[in-house]
DNA sequence: ACAAAAGTGTTCGCCTTACACCCATGG
DNA sequence: CCATGGGTGTAAGGCGAACACTTTTGT
């Protein structure tokens, strides 16, 4: 039973540029530059190793946090990518996650030219197969924040509707009707009204909002056990028995390939 | 660098309780019983390490067979899972696929005291954390059953629009109209009228269809390499870099695991 | 007073849902 | 010719897109 690959952990982060004064923000990611082989020199996402003694998302956090010194608020896996020919020489399977970052986060973040935020239209040649999962993160924070309340986590604890709507402006790539935008987020509950508004426009200065967070429409699986039950109608034949492995559980997903 | 931790890979096998002539199909879970321990004697996913030469969906597709003789019709990763906890005595991470199979694959079964088909609602104790893992796998068949065209994955080559709908109403657990579900899935355009029609019923024979698999509404991500380009604008600071490991591909998910 | 964005009201059209009805075959 | 499910037609209701309109601030 050899340990069959060496585990990675990934992340894909994004956040906003921070604002340009009335502008469309845009999507950025952070990257980190290898300082080894195979690779070496080129941009990559952040990652590392998984140690024996931690489980994956505290791995991605603790990684991420190392290389561009960012606390997420937003962190889920992504897919978990094992095809032979990712690496030259070893195999490496990776767990990767994506992250989404407070704009305020970003003053935090780690200035270094080994850490680079790149602008999602402007992005390096990457190592490895990076650029495809970065392009599949892409597609599915687009996928998510249609239906799921996720564009907070790209802002600050406070934060107005046009924020909001200019949030999902950016990452959709198109113009939103902000009547029907407003209408439609404050239908769905998850707004709490500050009471406050935000002084400084050269207009009617809009209500402050927060997120409530006490509704989580996509639940997390739960994991309950009980006690052995015999097999009700058995045949009879031989099976060779491969070792079963135990699972683990987080949340919500979807995935395809096909198999004859 | 340790190897972290041993890697399985498990898979959830989802088909249709071969039909009871008239009355509604259910889900049915091959199960097999572990033969060692930790947990021996209780029922587990299908599954076995992952060799180091083989993809991973490859090998959920191999452990599969090996174990139940099934070779499914869709198969597809559903998450991984990598708690500390799930084993006891050693660290085991397990990508979980899930798969469909068709209602007369089952007749090629292994029938053995092992491995035994479990109704949706009548499932033994498992062991480890595999309740759970098919809980949620089951959550994400309901899920995109109603916006992706899977459903023909669990009956055969031909089928009729009534079969269809059946296998809707027994994953969803609930009733449709028929006249709307033949117009949604007409409309569709993933169905071929065959021509011929199913004979044998005591009224009007109903037309059989084959499913058209050349338009996947849900395509797999791209892989693509470019040339190497410098960091914009650079500051000084020193970092660290742990070893940055590559990825793979495959299809679409969603996951949640919040970390402030 | 004017510009500009916040915020409200209302209409139009589509798409889903519900259900009435005809069609074709076996008994 | 009747029962049964296959298959078609159609009207009602809900929901989102589009857009006119009012409100509130800064300059």
């Amino acid at each position: 039973m050899p340990p069959g690959a060496r585990l990675a952990v990934s992340t894909v982060i994004f956040a906003l540029t921070p604002d340009a004064d009335g502008d469309l923000p845009s999507l950025r990611i952070p990257l980190v530059r290898r300082l080894r082989e195979p690779d070496k020199g080129r941009w990559a996402l952040p990652g590392g190793w998984l140690p024996t003694t931690e489980a994956l998302d505290v791995a991605a956090a603790r990684t991420l946090a190392e290389t561009t010194g960012l606390t997420p608020k937003h962190l889920e896996q992504l897919y978990t990518f094992g095809d032979l020919d990712r690496s030259p020489g070893e195999r490496v399977v990776s767990v990767v996650y994506w992250a989404l970052v407070h704009t305020n986060e970003i003053a935090h973040a780690v200035s270094d030219s080994n850490v680079c935020w790149f602008d999602e239209d402007s992005l390096p040649d990457l190592a490895f197969d990076h650029r495809g999962i970065l392009d599949y993160a892409l597609r599915r924070l687009r996928t998510k924040l249609e239906y799921s309340g996720i564009a907070h986590a790209l802002l600050g604890e406070t934060f107005t509707i046009a924020q909001l709507r200019g949030v999902h402006e950016a990452v959709l790539r198109r113009r939103l009707d902000p009547a029907n935008f407003r209408r439609t987020v404050e239908a769905s509950g998850t707004l709490v009204d500050t009471g406050t508004r935000l002084a400084g426009t050269r207009h009617r200065p809009p209500a402050l909002y927060r997120f409530d967070d006490t509704s989580d429409p996509h639940p997390a699986p739960l994991i309950r056990t009980q006690t052995p039950t015999p097999c009700p109608g058995s045949g009879t034949a031989h099976q060779e028995q491969p070792p079963i492995a135990p699972d683990e559980l987080r949340e919500r997903d979807f995935s395809t390939t096909h198999q004859g």
